[in-house]
DNA sequence: AAGATTTATGTTACCGGTAACATAAGGCCA
DNA sequence: TGGCCTTATGTTACCGGTAACATAAATCTT
């Protein structure tokens, strides 16, 4: 072969004298052939290197094992850790992944599917989606197999694996006030995509819940990346009555918000309580010791396919899986809670 | 539909009163065919949401218009990187992109090539790869469409794309040199990998123009992860005469150094200078400001699918291209240079 | 031992596109 | 006005597998 392999069953067929369909049998393991025969073509097989054409089958079986993932950006780790978690899970089962990053803009997300159904995926993980998504709403409409994974929709139609990010983000609100901290201000993803959102509404309610105002002007929505923790932790830190805490929704905004501070002169946790949402590397290393909520999205990406798969290959018991894995605080330095554990106490108790 | 699409070019064919041939032809652009009818047939296909299914055109053509992309660990942000530099280009020339990950293990490079060649992609690019590597080797030997990209095997027969990396490191390590430090360490990924070897000998080399002794208890080799490199500072700081300086071979594992140091009470760089090499947004950071070599992994990904793609559409045309792009030095605070100039010029002098 | 059943294998159609090769109709030219 | 060229479209085969159905030989019944 020169890159085409082009032998064909009906090559290895005719050297073996047999018919193709019994070489075919073979290759698939069907068992109404003879021992013998089976051995003389399967000893060609290999002497020869035969490989059957992928293409072939995928038009005979109108399947093709290939499974679209869709991201927001590769680049970022968080996605990396998904995408690994989908990909292992997905190359047990035998199936492969094609990917694409959207940046969330709605035309990219459009003509990426277009892409996608083109080449003959057989099921999609939709790991970037806004609240609304026409291009997804639409594959759900036609009953196309697809999950949606760290993301949800306004409908609930579908099948998804999500963490509760409202619990998350009010139990990481909360440890901010029990650590005795009452200007707590946020700089979260915006507020049409999931996490965004709900990351938000935990964060307010768990003010609410603690008879804390919830000022508009300590709220600061961007996307999740870096840049937004920069310019919110700027805009924040130059105000009269600054906040004591801040809640990044990721730890790439807390990336930003460090690299503001450490501009300011600030200190972490002593001149700002800081936290974050994902629990990345870069919130584990020891220079860092960012607290934040840990979400197991190489778990949530297995689970994902799991589910995708499992519809694909049986798809009339058409139900749908909604799977919300429980949020975990993980408690480092960077929210200065050991230093203030006593004030917290008080506070708390008054509270 | 109810997820495959059941309207073929024969049933629009029959609907608009001509051949199925025709209507591939409206579909493909080809002028033979008059305007009024290709009207009608458009305005069918529209209405009726009509897909050509890509597996038979796959088939027919002998083309999947898919690229594998192989990589150590997609969770790496490095890869990251490169991933979405070969999407990006792919896409904008009409392909997709498969991919896995290896962990370095050659089993699953050998198994993970196959599952690949079953899909039928129509080449590779291969982002990890120790310097033998049978699978890939196998597929060179058969003229199969591939591009290494940040990586080289021993042979020289193929197409490529890395970043000088042998230079990078020279200049680094010479930099450290120059700021002065004379007991310098190394804490590398394998050398039976391209980039561990040329980083490593980079690294020698320089010290022996500098006419420093290259010390074998200075060179702490692991894979380039982070474990790495809190393994090796650990090592390396308990030493009686413990290095002045390190030179990571990943910004990853450069991390693991950090985690290191700070357990240990030490500042960087006062107490121990630290280089890495990748620029990854960790190095970049306002709190850890890492000396390192810029990669431009994004581009050297979009170069590296530019040229296979080049290659899999006139593979008459083939042969090889050899692309080694300039490293860059990035100086931020971690190496201590700018404390110790001064010192550095004399021992320069000196030198 | 004849008919029923099982086993091993072959024949043929099909999946849904593309493409080489007809063919029929209209325009052009001498 | 008949032959030639061009243009629009159709016929048929093909890409390389899978699968339903057919058939022939071997084995089992009774």
């Amino acid at each position: 072969m020169t890159s085409k392999n082009s032998l064909t069953i009906r090559d290895i067929a005719r050297m073996a004298k047999v018919s193709h369909t019994t070489v075919s049998r073979v290759l698939n393991n069907d068992p109404r052939v003879q021992e013998k025969t089976k051995k003389r073509i399967l000893d060609l097989v290999n002497k020869l290197g035969f490989k059957p054409d992928a293409r072939a089958r995928n038009l005979a079986l109108k399947k093709s094992n290939l499974i679209g993932l869709v991201v927001t950006d590769i680049r970022n780790p968080f996605y990396g850790d998904l995408a690994r978690g989908i990909e292992d899970k997905a190359h047990q089962l035998g199936y492969n992944v094609i990917f694409c990053s959207t940046d969330h803009k709605a035309d990219r997300m459009e003509s990426y599917v277009n892409l996608m159904l083109d080449v003959g995926v057989d099921g999609f993980v939709f790991a970037s989606s806004r609240l609304h998504e026409p291009a997804i709403e639409n594959l759900i409409e036609k009953r196309f197999p697809l999950v949606l994974v760290n993301r949800k929709l306004k409908s609930e139609n579908y099948s998804y694996v999500v963490l509760d990010n409202f619990k998350g983000a009010y139990d990481i609100t909360k440890h901010l006030i029990d650590s005795g901290y009452r200007r707590i201000a946020i700089i979260d993803g915006p507020s049409n995509v999931f996490t965004g959102l709900e990351r938000l509404k935990g964060y307010q309610r768990a003010l609410k819940d603690h008879d804390i105002d919830v000022r508009p002007d300590y709220i600061f929505q961007g996307n999740f990346a870096r840049a937004t923790g920069y310019e919110g932790a700027s805009r924040l830190l130059m105000m009269k009555d600054r906040p004591e805490a801040i809640f990044s929704g990721s730890d790439y905004i807390a990336m930003g918000v460090f690299d503001a501070i450490e501009e300011l002169g600030l200190k972490i946790p002593e001149d700002l309580a800081l936290v974050g949402f994902d629990d990345t590397e870069f919130a584990s290393n020891q220079r860092i010791r960012l607290t934040t909520v840990s979400q197991r999205e190489y778990t949530m990406g297995g689970l994902g396919v799991q589910i995708l798969i499992d519809y694909i290959e049986n798809k009339e018991m058409g139900y749908v899986h909604k799977v919300v894995l429980e949020s975990k605080l993980v408690i480092r330095e960077s929210c200065g809670c050991k230093l203030r554990r006593n004030g917290a106490r008080a506070a708390a108790a008054s509270g």
